[in-house]
DNA sequence: TTTCCTATCGGACTTAGGTCCAATGGTGCT
DNA sequence: AGCACCATTGGACCTAAGTCCGATAGGAAA
Protein backbone atom coordinates (compact mmCIF):
# COMPACT_ATOMS: atom_id res chain seq x y z
CA UNK A 1 0.00 0.00 0.00
CA UNK A 2 1.56 3.44 -1.00
CA UNK A 3 0.21 6.86 0.62
CA UNK A 4 -1.91 8.23 -1.96
CA UNK A 5 -3.97 5.06 -2.58
CA UNK A 6 -5.52 4.56 0.98
CA UNK A 7 -6.12 7.50 4.08
CA UNK A 8 -6.69 6.94 6.94
CA UNK A 9 -8.60 9.59 9.32
CA UNK A 10 -8.23 10.74 12.98
CA UNK A 11 -10.86 11.97 15.20
CA UNK A 12 -9.93 12.87 18.75
CA UNK A 13 -10.18 15.56 20.83
CA UNK A 14 -7.14 15.51 22.99
CA UNK A 15 -4.50 17.48 20.44
CA UNK A 16 -1.46 15.35 22.25
CA UNK A 17 -2.82 12.01 21.86
CA UNK A 18 -4.22 13.23 18.06
CA UNK A 19 -0.46 14.24 17.30
CA UNK A 20 1.02 11.20 18.09
CA UNK A 21 -1.46 9.29 16.33
CA UNK A 22 -1.06 11.20 13.20
CA UNK A 23 2.85 11.08 13.48
CA UNK A 24 2.32 7.37 14.00
CA UNK A 25 0.56 6.46 10.88
CA UNK A 26 1.95 8.83 8.40
CA UNK A 27 5.24 6.92 9.19
CA UNK A 28 3.86 3.94 8.41
CA UNK A 29 3.05 5.43 5.02
CA UNK A 30 -0.26 6.44 4.71
CA UNK A 31 -2.06 9.78 4.09
CA UNK A 32 -3.62 11.04 7.12
CA UNK A 33 -6.20 13.34 7.86
CA UNK A 34 -6.99 14.41 11.64
CA UNK A 35 -9.80 16.11 13.13
CA UNK A 36 -10.71 17.58 16.68
CA UNK A 37 -14.16 16.12 16.41
CA UNK A 38 -16.99 14.00 14.80
CA UNK A 39 -18.01 17.59 13.35
CA UNK A 40 -15.29 18.76 11.83
CA UNK A 41 -14.62 15.12 10.26
CA UNK A 42 -18.39 15.26 8.81
CA UNK A 43 -17.96 18.25 7.15
CA UNK A 44 -14.62 17.00 5.48
CA UNK A 45 -15.18 16.19 1.80
CA UNK A 46 -13.60 12.94 1.94
CA UNK A 47 -12.32 11.60 -1.56
CA UNK A 48 -13.87 8.45 -3.03
CA UNK A 49 -10.78 5.74 -1.79
CA UNK A 50 -10.21 3.01 0.53
CA UNK A 51 -9.98 4.46 4.09
CA UNK A 52 -10.15 3.92 8.02
CA UNK A 53 -10.90 5.97 10.96
CA UNK A 54 -9.39 6.13 13.83
CA UNK A 55 -12.47 7.19 16.70
CA UNK A 56 -11.65 8.41 20.35
CA UNK A 57 -14.85 6.89 21.88
CA UNK A 58 -15.22 9.82 24.11
CA UNK A 59 -15.83 13.41 22.79
CA UNK A 60 -17.55 16.51 23.48
CA UNK A 61 -20.12 17.43 21.04
CA UNK A 62 -20.95 13.64 19.15
CA UNK A 63 -19.64 10.62 21.13
CA UNK A 64 -16.99 8.33 18.87
CA UNK A 65 -20.07 6.19 19.18
CA UNK A 66 -22.69 8.74 17.89
CA UNK A 67 -20.59 9.33 14.92
CA UNK A 68 -20.68 5.68 14.20
CA UNK A 69 -24.22 6.10 14.65
CA UNK A 70 -24.02 8.65 12.27
CA UNK A 71 -22.12 7.29 9.36
CA UNK A 72 -23.96 3.98 9.43
CA UNK A 73 -27.24 6.23 8.74
CA UNK A 74 -25.94 8.60 6.17
CA UNK A 75 -24.43 4.94 4.54
CA UNK A 76 -21.30 5.77 4.96
CA UNK A 77 -19.56 2.61 5.43
CA UNK A 78 -15.67 3.23 6.58
CA UNK A 79 -14.21 0.62 8.82
CA UNK A 80 -13.84 2.05 12.22
CA UNK A 81 -10.88 1.27 14.88
CA UNK A 82 -12.07 2.61 18.00
CA UNK A 83 -9.99 3.84 20.74
CA UNK A 84 -9.99 4.64 24.62
CA UNK A 85 -8.83 5.43 27.50
CA UNK A 86 -11.45 3.90 29.88
CA UNK A 87 -14.14 2.10 28.20
CA UNK A 88 -16.03 -0.27 29.00
CA UNK A 89 -17.67 -3.42 28.19
CA UNK A 90 -21.36 -2.57 26.86
CA UNK A 91 -19.17 0.13 25.03
CA UNK A 92 -17.30 -2.23 23.43
CA UNK A 93 -20.18 -4.54 22.38
CA UNK A 94 -22.16 -1.37 20.63
CA UNK A 95 -18.95 -0.45 19.22
CA UNK A 96 -18.29 -3.78 17.44
CA UNK A 97 -22.35 -4.88 16.99
CA UNK A 98 -21.81 -1.62 14.84
CA UNK A 99 -19.73 -3.00 13.18
CA UNK A 100 -16.13 -1.81 14.17
CA UNK A 101 -12.86 -3.59 13.36
CA UNK A 102 -11.08 -2.89 16.25
CA UNK A 103 -11.30 -1.49 19.87
CA UNK A 104 -7.76 -0.69 21.49
CA UNK A 105 -7.84 0.55 25.15
CA UNK A 106 -4.76 3.20 25.88
CA UNK A 107 -1.94 3.21 25.96
CA UNK A 108 -2.30 0.42 23.13
CA UNK A 109 1.10 -0.63 21.53
CA UNK A 110 1.79 0.96 18.00
CA UNK A 111 2.73 -2.60 16.22
CA UNK A 112 -0.58 -3.65 17.56
CA UNK A 113 -2.32 -0.02 16.08
CA UNK A 114 -0.53 -0.52 12.50
CA UNK A 115 -2.00 -3.89 12.31
CA UNK A 116 -5.44 -2.70 12.56
CA UNK A 117 -5.05 0.38 10.42
CA UNK A 118 -3.71 -1.94 7.80
CA UNK A 119 -6.59 -4.72 8.42
CA UNK A 120 -8.69 -1.92 7.86
CA UNK A 121 -7.74 -0.63 4.87
CA UNK A 122 -7.43 -4.40 3.45
CA UNK A 123 -10.75 -4.41 4.16
CA UNK A 124 -12.34 -1.47 2.65
CA UNK A 125 -10.29 -1.96 -0.05
CA UNK A 126 -12.54 -4.37 -1.26
CA UNK A 127 -15.56 -2.83 -0.35
CA UNK A 128 -14.57 0.27 -2.21
CA UNK A 129 -14.17 -2.07 -5.00
CA UNK A 130 -17.37 -3.53 -4.88
CA UNK A 131 -18.25 0.23 -4.00
CA UNK A 132 -17.16 1.10 -7.72
CA UNK A 133 -18.78 -1.62 -9.00
CA UNK A 134 -21.91 -1.37 -8.00
CA UNK A 135 -21.90 2.14 -8.94
CA UNK A 136 -21.07 1.33 -12.59
CA UNK A 137 -24.24 -1.25 -12.46
CA UNK A 138 -26.57 0.94 -11.32
CA UNK A 139 -25.54 3.71 -13.70
CA UNK A 140 -26.25 1.01 -16.78
CA UNK A 141 -29.29 0.50 -14.85
CA UNK A 142 -30.60 4.40 -14.50
CA UNK A 143 -30.46 4.01 -18.38
CA UNK A 144 -33.34 1.77 -18.73
CA UNK A 145 -36.90 2.80 -19.29
CA UNK A 146 -39.90 1.95 -16.51
CA UNK A 147 -40.86 -0.44 -19.62
CA UNK A 148 -37.26 -1.88 -19.90
CA UNK A 149 -36.76 -2.45 -15.99
CA UNK A 150 -39.94 -4.36 -16.24
CA UNK A 151 -39.35 -7.03 -18.80
CA UNK A 152 -35.83 -7.00 -17.41
CA UNK A 153 -36.86 -8.02 -14.15
CA UNK A 154 -39.50 -10.57 -15.52
CA UNK A 155 -36.91 -12.08 -17.96
CA UNK A 156 -34.23 -12.54 -15.39
CA UNK A 157 -37.11 -14.63 -12.67
CA UNK A 158 -36.60 -17.38 -16.35
CA UNK A 159 -39.97 -16.38 -17.84
CA UNK A 160 -39.94 -16.99 -21.34
CA UNK A 161 -40.70 -13.85 -24.24
CA UNK A 162 -44.23 -15.17 -24.68
CA UNK A 163 -44.50 -15.24 -21.11
CA UNK A 164 -43.47 -11.90 -20.34
CA UNK A 165 -45.44 -10.75 -23.21
CA UNK A 166 -48.47 -12.14 -21.50
CA UNK A 167 -47.80 -10.55 -18.00
CA UNK A 168 -47.43 -6.91 -19.18
CA UNK A 169 -49.71 -6.75 -22.17
CA UNK A 170 -47.71 -6.67 -25.20
CA UNK A 171 -46.94 -9.10 -28.26
CA UNK A 172 -43.95 -11.18 -27.75
CA UNK A 173 -42.41 -8.97 -30.64
CA UNK A 174 -42.16 -6.14 -28.65
CA UNK A 175 -40.82 -7.88 -25.87
CA UNK A 176 -38.09 -9.24 -28.07
CA UNK A 177 -37.08 -5.28 -29.09
CA UNK A 178 -37.03 -4.32 -24.95
CA UNK A 179 -34.90 -7.38 -24.20
CA UNK A 180 -32.60 -6.49 -26.81
CA UNK A 181 -32.06 -2.80 -25.81
CA UNK A 182 -31.78 -4.06 -22.05
CA UNK A 183 -28.94 -6.15 -23.19
CA UNK A 184 -26.90 -3.57 -24.77
CA UNK A 185 -27.66 -0.53 -21.90
CA UNK A 186 -26.69 -3.43 -19.35
CA UNK A 187 -23.55 -4.55 -21.63
CA UNK A 188 -24.67 -7.84 -20.57
CA UNK A 189 -22.90 -10.42 -23.04
CA UNK A 190 -25.40 -13.27 -22.21
CA UNK A 191 -28.47 -13.84 -19.98
CA UNK A 192 -26.01 -15.39 -17.80
CA UNK A 193 -24.62 -12.22 -17.28
CA UNK A 194 -27.68 -10.12 -16.77
CA UNK A 195 -28.86 -12.14 -14.44
CA UNK A 196 -25.87 -11.79 -12.26
CA UNK A 197 -26.38 -8.25 -12.62
CA UNK A 198 -29.73 -8.61 -11.09
CA UNK A 199 -29.12 -10.50 -8.22
CA UNK A 200 -26.40 -7.95 -6.94
CA UNK A 201 -28.83 -5.14 -8.00
CA UNK A 202 -31.92 -7.25 -6.20
CA UNK A 203 -34.43 -6.77 -8.74
CA UNK A 204 -36.53 -9.35 -10.43
CA UNK A 205 -37.86 -11.11 -7.35
CA UNK A 206 -37.63 -11.91 -3.40
CA UNK A 207 -34.61 -9.83 -3.03
CA UNK A 208 -32.83 -12.87 -1.68
CA UNK B 1 -41.78 -19.40 18.67
CA UNK B 2 -42.44 -22.56 20.54
CA UNK B 3 -40.22 -24.77 22.42
CA UNK B 4 -39.94 -27.23 20.16
CA UNK B 5 -38.62 -25.31 16.87
CA UNK B 6 -35.82 -23.91 18.61
CA UNK B 7 -33.12 -24.61 21.40
CA UNK B 8 -31.18 -23.15 23.38
CA UNK B 9 -27.64 -24.13 24.92
CA UNK B 10 -26.41 -23.27 28.10
CA UNK B 11 -22.57 -23.65 29.15
CA UNK B 12 -21.73 -22.77 32.14
CA UNK B 13 -19.07 -24.70 34.43
CA UNK B 14 -21.01 -22.71 37.73
CA UNK B 15 -24.24 -25.06 38.58
CA UNK B 16 -26.24 -22.41 40.39
CA UNK B 17 -25.52 -19.76 37.56
CA UNK B 18 -26.58 -22.42 34.96
CA UNK B 19 -29.65 -23.91 37.07
CA UNK B 20 -31.04 -20.40 37.72
CA UNK B 21 -30.36 -19.39 33.53
CA UNK B 22 -31.71 -22.92 32.75
CA UNK B 23 -34.99 -22.15 34.75
CA UNK B 24 -35.29 -18.38 33.32
CA UNK B 25 -34.73 -19.27 29.58
CA UNK B 26 -37.35 -22.74 30.23
CA UNK B 27 -39.40 -20.10 31.75
CA UNK B 28 -39.47 -17.86 28.36
CA UNK B 29 -41.00 -21.14 26.50
CA UNK B 30 -37.66 -22.56 25.39
CA UNK B 31 -36.15 -26.20 24.95
CA UNK B 32 -32.88 -25.58 26.63
CA UNK B 33 -30.09 -28.25 27.40
CA UNK B 34 -27.08 -27.44 30.21
CA UNK B 35 -24.19 -28.00 30.26
CA UNK B 36 -21.35 -27.77 32.81
CA UNK B 37 -18.17 -27.92 30.30
CA UNK B 38 -17.29 -27.43 26.52
CA UNK B 39 -16.26 -30.95 25.87
CA UNK B 40 -19.99 -31.95 27.02
CA UNK B 41 -21.78 -29.59 24.80
CA UNK B 42 -19.32 -30.42 21.98
CA UNK B 43 -20.04 -34.39 22.84
CA UNK B 44 -24.17 -33.84 22.61
CA UNK B 45 -25.68 -34.52 19.78
CA UNK B 46 -27.18 -31.42 18.51
CA UNK B 47 -30.28 -31.74 16.44
CA UNK B 48 -30.80 -29.27 13.36
CA UNK B 49 -32.42 -26.95 14.39
CA UNK B 50 -32.11 -22.91 15.10
CA UNK B 51 -30.57 -22.91 18.05
CA UNK B 52 -28.05 -20.45 19.88
CA UNK B 53 -25.52 -20.86 22.79
CA UNK B 54 -25.40 -19.12 26.19
CA UNK B 55 -21.55 -19.38 27.07
CA UNK B 56 -19.54 -18.29 29.81
CA UNK B 57 -15.99 -17.07 29.01
CA UNK B 58 -14.18 -18.30 31.67
CA UNK B 59 -14.33 -22.17 32.86
CA UNK B 60 -11.93 -24.70 33.35
CA UNK B 61 -10.58 -27.15 30.37
CA UNK B 62 -12.02 -25.38 27.20
CA UNK B 63 -12.33 -21.53 28.21
CA UNK B 64 -15.84 -19.94 26.08
CA UNK B 65 -13.39 -18.17 23.64
CA UNK B 66 -11.60 -21.33 22.93
CA UNK B 67 -15.01 -23.11 22.97
CA UNK B 68 -16.14 -20.62 20.13
CA UNK B 69 -12.58 -20.89 17.95
CA UNK B 70 -13.03 -24.72 18.16
CA UNK B 71 -16.86 -24.41 17.14
CA UNK B 72 -15.89 -22.19 14.24
CA UNK B 73 -12.93 -24.59 13.34
CA UNK B 74 -15.87 -27.44 13.19
CA UNK B 75 -18.10 -25.04 10.86
CA UNK B 76 -20.57 -24.55 13.58
CA UNK B 77 -22.19 -21.48 13.25
CA UNK B 78 -24.16 -21.06 16.42
CA UNK B 79 -24.47 -17.42 17.32
CA UNK B 80 -23.40 -17.40 20.57
CA UNK B 81 -24.70 -14.77 23.82
CA UNK B 82 -20.75 -14.38 26.04
CA UNK B 83 -21.66 -14.06 29.98
CA UNK B 84 -18.82 -12.85 32.18
CA UNK B 85 -18.17 -12.05 35.94
CA UNK B 86 -14.99 -10.21 35.17
CA UNK B 87 -14.83 -9.72 31.68
CA UNK B 88 -12.27 -7.40 29.80
CA UNK B 89 -12.15 -5.56 26.75
CA UNK B 90 -9.78 -7.33 24.84
CA UNK B 91 -11.54 -10.57 25.79
CA UNK B 92 -14.91 -8.79 24.38
CA UNK B 93 -13.20 -7.69 21.33
CA UNK B 94 -12.55 -11.20 20.64
CA UNK B 95 -15.61 -13.13 21.39
CA UNK B 96 -17.10 -9.91 19.39
CA UNK B 97 -14.48 -10.36 16.18
CA UNK B 98 -15.58 -14.09 16.20
CA UNK B 99 -19.12 -13.41 15.51
CA UNK B 100 -21.14 -13.10 18.56
CA UNK B 101 -24.64 -11.45 19.01
CA UNK B 102 -23.83 -10.94 22.50
CA UNK B 103 -21.48 -10.29 25.51
CA UNK B 104 -23.32 -10.00 29.05
CA UNK B 105 -21.56 -8.79 32.41
CA UNK B 106 -23.02 -10.65 35.13
CA UNK B 107 -25.56 -9.64 36.80
CA UNK B 108 -27.09 -9.16 33.44
CA UNK B 109 -31.39 -7.98 33.64
CA UNK B 110 -33.04 -10.95 32.78
CA UNK B 111 -35.19 -9.09 29.55
CA UNK B 112 -31.77 -8.52 28.56
CA UNK B 113 -30.65 -12.28 27.94
CA UNK B 114 -33.98 -13.31 26.80
CA UNK B 115 -33.77 -10.57 24.50
CA UNK B 116 -30.25 -11.42 23.42
CA UNK B 117 -31.48 -15.15 22.80
CA UNK B 118 -34.70 -13.99 21.06
CA UNK B 119 -32.63 -12.13 18.72
CA UNK B 120 -29.82 -14.78 18.51
CA UNK B 121 -32.19 -17.46 17.84
CA UNK B 122 -34.10 -15.56 15.34
CA UNK B 123 -30.60 -14.79 13.29
CA UNK B 124 -30.16 -18.69 13.58
CA UNK B 125 -33.96 -19.40 12.04
CA UNK B 126 -32.71 -17.65 8.70
CA UNK B 127 -29.14 -19.18 8.62
CA UNK B 128 -31.02 -22.28 9.20
CA UNK B 129 -33.26 -22.00 6.20
CA UNK B 130 -30.51 -21.27 4.16
CA UNK B 131 -28.43 -24.55 5.33
CA UNK B 132 -31.20 -26.41 4.42
CA UNK B 133 -31.64 -24.92 0.81
CA UNK B 134 -27.95 -25.45 0.22
CA UNK B 135 -28.18 -28.81 1.53
CA UNK B 136 -30.75 -29.59 -1.07
CA UNK B 137 -28.90 -27.29 -3.56
CA UNK B 138 -25.43 -29.38 -3.10
CA UNK B 139 -27.64 -32.58 -2.84
CA UNK B 140 -28.77 -32.31 -5.89
CA UNK B 141 -25.53 -30.78 -7.49
CA UNK B 142 -23.64 -34.10 -6.14
CA UNK B 143 -26.22 -36.14 -8.18
CA UNK B 144 -24.14 -34.52 -11.78
CA UNK B 145 -21.56 -36.31 -13.33
CA UNK B 146 -18.00 -34.97 -13.72
CA UNK B 147 -18.67 -34.26 -17.19
CA UNK B 148 -21.86 -32.85 -16.20
CA UNK B 149 -20.39 -30.31 -13.81
CA UNK B 150 -18.02 -29.06 -16.47
CA UNK B 151 -20.78 -28.14 -18.84
CA UNK B 152 -22.71 -26.50 -16.05
CA UNK B 153 -19.87 -24.52 -15.05
CA UNK B 154 -19.13 -23.25 -18.49
CA UNK B 155 -23.10 -22.65 -19.35
CA UNK B 156 -23.65 -20.48 -16.18
CA UNK B 157 -20.08 -18.37 -17.40
CA UNK B 158 -22.65 -17.88 -20.81
CA UNK B 159 -21.02 -19.21 -22.95
CA UNK B 160 -23.17 -20.73 -26.13
CA UNK B 161 -23.16 -24.61 -26.56
CA UNK B 162 -20.88 -24.31 -29.43
CA UNK B 163 -18.58 -22.57 -27.34
CA UNK B 164 -18.97 -25.17 -24.72
CA UNK B 165 -17.97 -27.64 -26.60
CA UNK B 166 -15.06 -26.26 -28.25
CA UNK B 167 -13.78 -25.54 -24.74
CA UNK B 168 -14.56 -28.84 -23.61
CA UNK B 169 -13.90 -30.65 -27.35
CA UNK B 170 -16.90 -32.88 -27.80
CA UNK B 171 -19.83 -32.03 -30.20
CA UNK B 172 -22.44 -29.49 -29.74
CA UNK B 173 -24.51 -32.23 -29.77
CA UNK B 174 -22.86 -34.07 -26.51
CA UNK B 175 -23.20 -30.64 -24.70
CA UNK B 176 -26.88 -30.44 -25.61
CA UNK B 177 -27.14 -33.66 -23.84
CA UNK B 178 -25.39 -33.27 -21.02
CA UNK B 179 -27.09 -29.31 -20.36
CA UNK B 180 -30.57 -31.16 -20.51
CA UNK B 181 -29.25 -33.50 -17.59
CA UNK B 182 -27.98 -30.71 -15.28
CA UNK B 183 -31.10 -28.96 -16.04
CA UNK B 184 -32.86 -31.76 -15.16
CA UNK B 185 -30.61 -33.18 -12.32
CA UNK B 186 -30.60 -29.62 -10.80
CA UNK B 187 -34.44 -29.37 -11.19
CA UNK B 188 -33.77 -26.09 -12.63
CA UNK B 189 -36.95 -24.24 -14.37
CA UNK B 190 -34.40 -21.80 -16.81
CA UNK B 191 -31.32 -20.79 -17.22
CA UNK B 192 -32.27 -18.01 -14.92
CA UNK B 193 -32.46 -20.77 -11.88
CA UNK B 194 -29.38 -22.31 -12.82
CA UNK B 195 -27.51 -19.39 -12.72
CA UNK B 196 -28.61 -18.15 -9.23
CA UNK B 197 -27.85 -21.74 -8.25
CA UNK B 198 -24.73 -21.86 -9.50
CA UNK B 199 -24.03 -18.45 -7.91
CA UNK B 200 -24.57 -19.80 -4.57
CA UNK B 201 -22.83 -22.70 -5.37
CA UNK B 202 -20.11 -20.76 -6.36
CA UNK B 203 -19.68 -23.08 -9.64
CA UNK B 204 -18.00 -21.64 -12.54
CA UNK B 205 -16.06 -18.58 -12.05
CA UNK B 206 -14.34 -16.31 -9.84
CA UNK B 207 -16.25 -17.38 -6.56
CA UNK B 208 -17.82 -13.50 -6.29
C1' DT C 1 -20.26 -61.99 -18.79
C1' DT C 2 -24.09 -59.17 -18.33
C1' DT C 3 -25.71 -54.96 -16.79
C1' DC C 4 -25.58 -50.12 -15.67
C1' DC C 5 -23.72 -45.72 -16.09
C1' DT C 6 -21.28 -42.27 -18.65
C1' DA C 7 -19.93 -40.06 -22.54
C1' DT C 8 -20.40 -39.58 -27.14
C1' DC C 9 -22.81 -38.34 -31.58
C1' DG C 10 -26.46 -38.17 -35.63
C1' DG C 11 -31.00 -37.11 -37.71
C1' DA C 12 -35.12 -34.68 -37.71
C1' DC C 13 -37.76 -31.28 -35.96
C1' DT C 14 -39.90 -27.62 -32.97
C1' DT C 15 -39.41 -23.65 -30.25
C1' DA C 16 -37.13 -19.72 -28.58
C1' DG C 17 -34.20 -15.91 -29.09
C1' DG C 18 -32.27 -12.23 -31.63
C1' DT C 19 -31.38 -8.82 -35.66
C1' DC C 20 -32.39 -5.50 -39.36
C1' DC C 21 -35.53 -2.56 -41.37
C1' DA C 22 -39.59 -0.06 -41.17
C1' DA C 23 -43.53 2.13 -39.29
C1' DT C 24 -47.17 4.20 -36.00
C1' DG C 25 -48.70 6.87 -32.08
C1' DG C 26 -48.08 9.25 -27.67
C1' DT C 27 -45.56 12.61 -24.62
C1' DG C 28 -42.87 16.24 -23.40
C1' DC C 29 -39.88 19.91 -24.45
C1' DT C 30 -38.38 23.88 -27.26
C1' DA D 1 -44.89 22.90 -35.20
C1' DG D 2 -40.78 20.17 -34.85
C1' DC D 3 -37.87 17.01 -32.48
C1' DA D 4 -36.43 13.47 -29.36
C1' DC D 5 -37.68 9.62 -26.88
C1' DC D 6 -40.59 5.85 -25.64
C1' DA D 7 -43.52 1.98 -26.46
C1' DT D 8 -45.40 -0.73 -29.79
C1' DT D 9 -45.60 -4.04 -33.67
C1' DG D 10 -44.86 -6.48 -38.35
C1' DG D 11 -42.01 -9.01 -41.82
C1' DA D 12 -38.13 -11.56 -43.09
C1' DC D 13 -34.50 -14.29 -41.57
C1' DC D 14 -30.92 -16.56 -38.96
C1' DT D 15 -29.05 -18.77 -35.05
C1' DA D 16 -29.39 -21.15 -30.69
C1' DA D 17 -31.60 -24.32 -27.79
C1' DG D 18 -34.16 -28.24 -26.74
C1' DT D 19 -36.53 -32.88 -27.71
C1' DC D 20 -37.28 -37.67 -29.28
C1' DC D 21 -35.24 -41.67 -31.01
C1' DG D 22 -31.46 -44.31 -31.84
C1' DA D 23 -26.76 -45.90 -31.59
C1' DT D 24 -21.74 -46.82 -30.24
C1' DA D 25 -18.23 -47.59 -26.78
C1' DG D 26 -15.60 -47.82 -22.57
C1' DG D 27 -15.45 -48.73 -17.65
C1' DA D 28 -17.13 -50.48 -13.34
C1' DA D 29 -19.81 -53.35 -10.65
C1' DA D 30 -22.53 -57.49 -9.89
Amino acid sequence: MSATDHVVYVVDDDSSSRQSLEFLIRASGSTVHAFASAKEFLRFPRPELPACLVLDVRMPGLTGLQLQEELARLGVRVPIIFITGHGDIPMTVQAMKGGAVEFLTKPFREAEMLRAIAQAIERDWIAHCERLEMADLRRRYARLTPRETEVMASVVTGLLNKQVAAELGAAEKTIKAHRGRVMQKMEATSLADLVRMAEKLRVGASGN
